[in-house]
DNA sequence: CCCCTATGTGACCACCCAGTCATACCTACG
DNA sequence: CGTAGGTATGACTGGGTGGTCACATAGGGG
């Protein structure tokens, strides 16, 4: 968490500071970040850096919740959507495609944040994960009541498949992602690869 | 590509340098990954690496080509076993987990290379993914020729979401990964999330 | 005016890195 | 023996890093 000299700071100077370090967070993993550059590109003194944040990890975390919280709040109202449990998938990842596309530097350090290895962000990690899940699950609990799911399905299994394909689509946005190969993507989590009589 | 002098090297030393370069890439990827430890840790001196390889990048690839033949030595029998697309692609995936646990360095370092973002990295990377992608299509097609595969399907997508399961589903192998969660995986991909009449 | 506190600063520290190179060593051949 | 070519070596270079600290500045209250 940031130090209280932090808020204190005038707006436009904290929001330099965010600036800088959103496009080295999007542009490195954590490791491979520069403190040094960040500091450098916003025009601060690295001793003042340090009158703000504890350590780098601690500027990363705050940058990557800022991130997040953003994106969370822009991709939420899928859940709010009508329709059935597809219909809400569909209009997540579409929204998360629009995100990616409206703020390509949240985006890549949210993304970035998740294939970080470090122990450091191991918690972190599990954290985010969790929150997610709980999300998935309410809609998916609801849908298998209404008898419109699978009811043979594990619901664990069903959000680790939606989880990895999800990380693998949001990977993929940086080349572009026409709503057709989207909608087909769905369609083979949707209807699955057995015939169907 | 190793110069010559490597290969003229004892053999029993060729493999202390592989096996310290095998820890090294296994605990770190590539960028993070220090020379200066793996020569440390084989007892050979710094300048004498640089007799055997053109630089970092030229040892990294050199072992995880190494890996990643041993793994799709190890792996591809599934392609041959007997029975449906599905008794294949559980097969494959029960073989990959095998030699995670029989080879986990070889795992690890191969794990690794596929969430590499390095630019030095991505035609490599390409590469890989494309040779994978053939494999796959080969039986996906035979599949969807016997009819029971839903034809409705892109392949393309088919194999976009098993891809994306597969680098999960291996990913979390060091969490342990028992059969049952396995299999539940692989019928939420085979099934689908609709329900069946 | 001074003092006190909060904040800014950048030279500096200790460390780590990939890669180089002059030198030494080791054989094998003439 | 000498010499030539392949190989081993590790001190060294130049560059980067996160983090620190003694000092400078600023501003408010007495």
């Amino acid at each position: 968490m940031p130090k209280q000299t932090f808020f204190n700071l005038e707006p436009e100077k904290r929001q330099a500071i965010v600036e800088a370090a959103l496009q080295e967070f999007a542009e490195h993993p954590f490791e491979q970040a520069s403190l040094t550059k960040i500091v450098d590109s916003c025009g601060i003194a690295k001793g003042s850096m340090y009158q703000y944040f504890s350590d780098k990890l601690d500027l990363y975390l705050y940058i990557v919740d800022l991130a997040y919280e953003q994106k969370k709040a822009y991709v939420s109202r899928a859940f709010d959507s009508e329709g059935d449990i597809f219909a809400v998938l569909s209009e997540y990842y579409r929204l998360s495609y629009q995100f990616a596309l409206d703020h390509p530097l949240l985006h890549q350090v949210a993304n970035k944040f998740w294939d970080s290895r470090s122990p450091l962000l191991q918690t972190e990690l599990e954290k985010g994960r969790l929150s997610r899940a709980k999300d998935f699950a309410r809609v998916l609990a609801e849908s298998m009541a209404e008898g419109k799911v699978n009811p043979g399905l594990d619901p664990e299994a069903v959000f680790f498949v939606y989880h990895a394909v999800g990380k693998e689509l949001i990977d993929h946005f940086h080349q572009g992602c026409d709503d057709r190969f989207l909608q087909q993507v769905l369609d083979v989590l949707k209807f699955g690869l057995a015939a169907r009589d």
